[in-house]
DNA sequence: TGATTGTGCTTAATCGTTTTTTCAGAAGGC
DNA sequence: GCCTTCTGAAAAAACGATTAAGCACAATCA
């Protein structure tokens, strides 16, 4: 009997109690006499593994299941210089946008075996400043930041959602602005409106600036003018319809003479239609409303929004696959991608009163 | 000239160029001439600093800023057994209440140098048993499960917001259902109501059956009758009014003869509204409709919702707290913590017909 | 002079893995 | 009988920080 076999008996009558500690490799290997670096050979199926016995691995393979051993996350990432979690930054997680993105973020992820930490800035520059640094202290492998304005780009693989800046190394992801503005200004047009009012996102928002000059592309285009005096300029963070409905107010007690409203989003959209209701104005028979998101409750307003479909989930599940090849070094880079909306017609535009009578 | 001072200086003039790596103690000790030991010491303040001249540790922190040096968090919490990270449990982020319970949780872990793990399992039961595992694997030190039913209790602290059950070890953040109940009943009993129907919750939402409960009890004690006729039963895992619509459709269907609906959720009651709408009946005029939650969009539906508000940021915010809590050892251990609903009077409830017609 | 007390650090162990290198013993080849 | 080749592992060196213990030297004291 040598002296291995010797020990190895002792450690099979001994059974090492649970401890109070996780089982690790040294606990494993005292228990089965062998070293722990053999025990992590097995148990991932290294290379090396090639030169050790079946009945040999059999015995760790029976003997992790037993402990339930789990192999400490914070050894291995540090071992492994890998970190398996990105960052995710937002300006704020209830405002009904990001939550959307970061479910198809979060599919892709969990798939992949990484996890994600998110901080949301609340739009604070310092804010935005500070927490990407944050994040990076917390050994983030990439990033993925969500309709947010970043002055620098991290030093490492980082892609936007809806972040309209281009940044060196920053993938955006973001709406064909072009595209939407033809869907909802077309839209208008076919119904015979000529006479519309817009509203122009705060200059915050990374979308605005793009949706702004689309919408105008698409207007002159159209031949459809765009009047000083019907444009809204949307303020405050509230992600209420507050965002729409005192700019509306505002604009009906300077005039009424349009026929239609293309609104930031759905949510102004629907602070629109109350204003123009308080005002005995109707939706859409006096007025037509062209939202943007196509939120959940866009087609449960009444009425039910006609409005310009983002694909979000699958936007956010885009820029995870990005992300992931850039992080792996997979793909080439590119530097944007273009989601393609939709248009969603339904109750909240028809054509305009003049046009009506006239049938 | 001491051996030191030589090596000092020779350290002086090699500079040790930013390398390809981010920098750590080993080559900020180098460049110093001191121990890594020394440095850590210094930028911890730790209790054996006492014996460091000012004029060293101005050069350790000097060094620091310069080589913009950050420790390694995962080496950091190998060594200290502490992750500095919390688990979220969720059903889906983009559900709205998640989102905002997690902004509560966010704003007091971020203050305190945590942040937290999301997952959302869907409602699938297998992703609630596999996600706390995986979590748990990333050494988180504790878990917030939001509206979730564990089959068990997480082998760490942990805190359910809105999650019923009674588990060892888990403290409740929950509604006073109890209250709440009384104040949308109370409220509908005196504007005149006799005859409600009533949604019942699905199964797998953990709030459901103590609502069901207590709006049973306050209905007795008010002479109300809860008549099965009356009532729905939610079904689904949609997140959008379509939660409402169709049972409402179907009670339509059989009877016309009440004149209240206290539905499950915000959600579901627009989605009620839009039933009674397609039915010819008017609310409030016809039928009052109350909501639960005060959403953001209960104040804008048209006509706005009458609703029970939950504080679901405060949840979050209280939920984070008391984890802390229990992590650290602080506080005693609560079994249940009650949060005052309010009621939001809106214009989606009014007397009933029966009564106008008297006055 | 020898012992004690302070300074100002360094050493070494530790956290739990991974991975490369090394090595003992058996088997096979000549 | 000596050299090589396998086989089946162990040993050791990372990864980067923390922290208790130790140590050299100088100053003070008896």
């Amino acid at each position: 009997m040598t002296r291995r076999k010797l020990n190895r008996d002792k450690a099979m009558k001994e059974k090492t109690p649970p401890a109070n500690r996780p089982v690790n490799l040294k606990i494993l290997g005292e228990y089965l006499d062998l070293s722990p670096a053999t025990i992590s050979l097995v148990l991932n199926n290294a290379p090396g593994v090639k030169s050790i016995p079946q009945d040999t691995r059999d015995r760790v393979i029976a003997a992790a299941k037993k402990f339930d051993y789990r192999p400490s996350f914070y050894a291995r990432s540090l071992r492994g210089r890998r970190s398996f979690s990105i960052g995710v930054l937002v300006p704020e997680l209830s405002d009904g946008y990001s939550a959307h993105v970061m479910d198809g973020i979060e599919q892709v992820l969990i798939e992949e075996g990484y996890f994600y930490l998110t901080a949301s800035h609340r739009r604070k520059a310092d804010l935005i400043e500070e927490y990407p640094r944050m994040l990076q202290d917390r050994s983030v492998e990439g990033f993925i930041v969500i309709d947010t304005l970043l002055e620098q780009a991290p030093p490492m693989p980082t892609v936007a959602v809806a972040g309209h800046r281009k940044l060196p190394g920053v993938t955006n992801i973001t709406l064909d602005h072009r595209r939407a503005a033809e869907l909802s200004l077309k839209h208008l047009y076919q119904l015979g409106h000529r006479r519309i009012a817009f509203m122009r996102g705060r200059a915050s928002s990374s979308d605005s600036a793009d949706r702004w000059k689309s919408l105008m592309a698409v207007a002159k285009e159209l031949g459809l003018e765009v009047l000083p005096e019907l444009t809204m300029q949307v303020e405050g963070i509230v992600s209420t319809p507050e965002l729409g409905f005192p700019i509306t107010h505002e604009l009906l007690r300077r005039t009424r003479d349009f026929t239609a409203i293309v609104a930031f989003n759905d949510l102004a959209a629907i602070g629109a239609i109350r204003a123009l209701r308080e005002h005995g104005l109707a939706v859409p028979e006096d007025v037509s409303v062209v939202g943007f998101d196509d939120f959940e409750h866009a087609a449960y307003h009444s009425p039910s929004l006609t409005t310009i479909r983002q694909p979000l989930h699958k936007m956010g599940d885009m820029a995870a696959r990005i992300l992931l090849g850039h992080i792996r070094g997979q793909d080439g880079f590119e530097n944007e991608v273009a989601i393609v909306p939709e248009l969603v017609i339904r109750e909240s535009t028809a054509p305009p009163p003049a046009r009506r009578k006239k049938r």
